[in-house]
DNA sequence: GGATTATCTATCCATTGACAAGATTTAGAC
DNA sequence: GTCTAAATCTTGTCAATGGATAGATAATCC
């Protein structure tokens, strides 16, 4: 049966997409605690019963969205890893800004990525999903110091990502500089990229 | 009145208590989403209405909860950097022993202290609290460096704690060594103290 | 075209946070 | 000691939530 587009459809037709994006701000905008799988169903305009077809229960659509900003921070670290050139330092900072500024743009969601509440669904995607930004990490880091041994890039692999995600979590929660401007609190990750990446050079140098 | 101590009395006593109790033992089980004002109600055998009189909301009881946690952080760290006798460098790394063991005992408060949800009460106790860990720790690395620069501190106290808290985060969100055993994993949180505190000695000994 | 399947709506239920009103106890004034 | 005011707790209620079920509607496959 034609029916005029303006008109409502009976079916959504991409009404999973439109509650991953419904989800995703209703995210940013009340928290975790404040994320109701209703108010997601009534932003896509539809029952609050539709969800369930689409998602088993609200834990699936927060590892959905989770899964999702995975890629996304992955997308943002290599994108900002090319336009960093082929030095392996300069791209291993490269890849932290990239970091960073996916995680400054969207503060709720990363931490939801990295809280226990995006789990609780065992999704194998969002496992899947958090592995590969994992290896492009540290595939970054062993760039830097190839000649080290596999212990020691073991070990720095940890202390890169753990300088990287602590920085800009603390940041994000307010903790380290929060009277000061965007500006100068991206000189200070900067800073502690440079940090970073100088421990890891001298750690791989000294086999 | 007197009353027999074993019956159940109207007045609870010491309800506030118990309900920070109960709180925090719920919070570990069923994580920030499950947790429930009523559930922590039952725990404390009392009314689900009672709680109203000590927490003006959930997020009240919330921020109280975190709030302890800061105040039992700073003690874990403070006692672990007495442990380790008078040398600012293995005080630093004592410190952060302190630190993630804390965190390691309580994932989830920890998690919930360094959460947006913690914070939508904007209880001063809870700031300051916060703060008060903070200084500690300014102070333990200040300590391993004090011919330095103060931008050089800065970015030093920035660096270590990145790099501290970074790391047990990782771990307690499974990215990093999940198959690991227990004892691996403190290792390799041990060497990326190391690490950090070799780094700030390096950057406070070249001004 | 007809039947099967996917998608959505309409109801229902137990649970939640918050509020209101009443019961009980404690503490303070005298 | 007594009497009152305040603090504490209980019961009852409300709208909102997540989840489940049954039925309506549309799309797809044959």
């Amino acid at each position: 049966m034609a029916r005029a587009k303006t008109a409502k459809p009976y079916h959504h037709g991409e009404l999973r997409e439109a509650l991953v994006t419904a989800g995703r701000k209703l995210l940013e905008e009340k928290g975790v605690r404040g994320f109701t799988l209703r108010e997601c169903a009534r932003r896509a305009s539809v029952s609050h019963a539709a969800p369930a077809h689409h998602f088993a229960s609200i834990d699936d659509l927060l590892a959905e969205i989770a899964t999702r900003g995975y890629h996304e921070l992955s997308a943002a670290m290599s994108a900002e890893a090319r336009r960093s050139g082929s030095d392996a330092a300069a791209r291993l900072v490269g890849q932290g800004v990239g970091y960073m500024a996916f995680a400054a743009a969207n503060p709720v969601l990363f931490q939801l990525m990295f809280s226990r509440e995006a789990n609780r669904s065992e999704a194998p995607e969002l496992a899947q999903a958090a592995k590969s930004a994992y290896h492009l990490h540290r595939e970054a880091v062993e760039a830097v110091i190839p000649q080290a041994s596999g212990d020691v890039k073991e070990r720095m692999v940890d202390f890169a990502w753990a300088s990287v995600h602590g920085f800009i979590t603390l940041v994000l929660e307010g903790q380290l500089g929060e009277k000061d401007s965007s500006r100068a609190l991206k000189a200070r990750g900067l800073a502690a990229l440079s940090a970073m990446v100088e421990a890891v050079v001298r750690a791989g140098g000294e086999p």
